[in-house]
DNA sequence: CCTTGTACCTGTAGCGACTACAGATTGTAG
DNA sequence: CTACAATCTGTAGTCGCTACAGGTACAAGG
């Protein structure tokens, strides 16, 4: 029933996902082991395409694989949509730890390299904030 | 000349780094190897502590291990500021496109969520967006 | 039909920065 | 002297890939 079947190269040419990477999906179960020619090369479909996409762009918003194995054994059930919106606030809420985190040390070190600028190299105050204890 | 000498366990406690991430960091070349005891044991003096403490420090703010071991080659070196200032400057970019790149994802994230909230579970905005190219 | 060249196959090892054992030995306090 | 904690080495696991090596399959041209 399907259209047109295609290798792991043209899946990963459409996806943009490295073929080394798909087999690694399919070894740890992220996506289905598709069926094989004759000579065992992997055969895919639009659906197994359609997954795939789904999983590169979920990984390209920072879902971890665990957590895009939930999203995926989600779809498809009823009652989905809150169980999805848990998935995504949880992920938000690590996003936005990150954020803080990142800008706090960001402060640390422009405070650090802005007093570095134009001085004399005797004493450093980036070496001197990593010494530091606080 | 040292004052006292002590365990790699007073060590981890002292620096809170984990004793087999110290064994890890000496393994790699990253702490110098420290004298041992007739049996064997490794003991440590207040300078080990003190770049320890330096790398635990460096490490909180985001450096690599290989920025960690060029900040330790240009320390005790002339003409150091400048460069220990381009490594930094050079890190803080990188925290910059981190930054941007978590806000976006955030947004992306946010935008979809509240689309969710309330809804009846029929269709979800957060799997219609992954399930997107774009 | 046969050759050529590419696409694909499996399996294993490496990356960074640790962490977690197992199984042996050493150090120390009562 | 005994018990128990501390430490030792060495290896393997984590996550999410990536990079081979050494082999087989397939599709197009002659």
């Amino acid at each position: 029933m399907s259209i047109k079947n295609f290798g792991i190269g043209a899946l990963s040419r459409e996806t943009g996902c490295n073929i080394e990477t798909i087999r690694y999906y399919e070894r740890i179960g992220l996506i289905p082991e598709p069926p094989r020619s004759n000579g065992g090369h992997r055969s895919y479909s639009h659906d197994h395409l359609r997954q795939l996409a789904f999983i590169m762009r979920s990984r390209a918003l920072g879902f971890s694989i665990s957590e895009i194995r939930q999203l995926l054994s989600l779809i498809g059930n009823d009652k989905t949509c809150e169980q999805v919106q848990s998935v995504t606030v949880r992920h938000l809420k690590e996003i936005n730890r990150k954020i803080e985190e990142l800008i706090r040390l960001r402060s640390v070190l422009e405070s650090a390299a802005d007093k570095c600028a134009g001085g004399i190299a005797t004493d450093c105050p980036v070496i001197d904030i990593l010494y530091e204890n606080a």
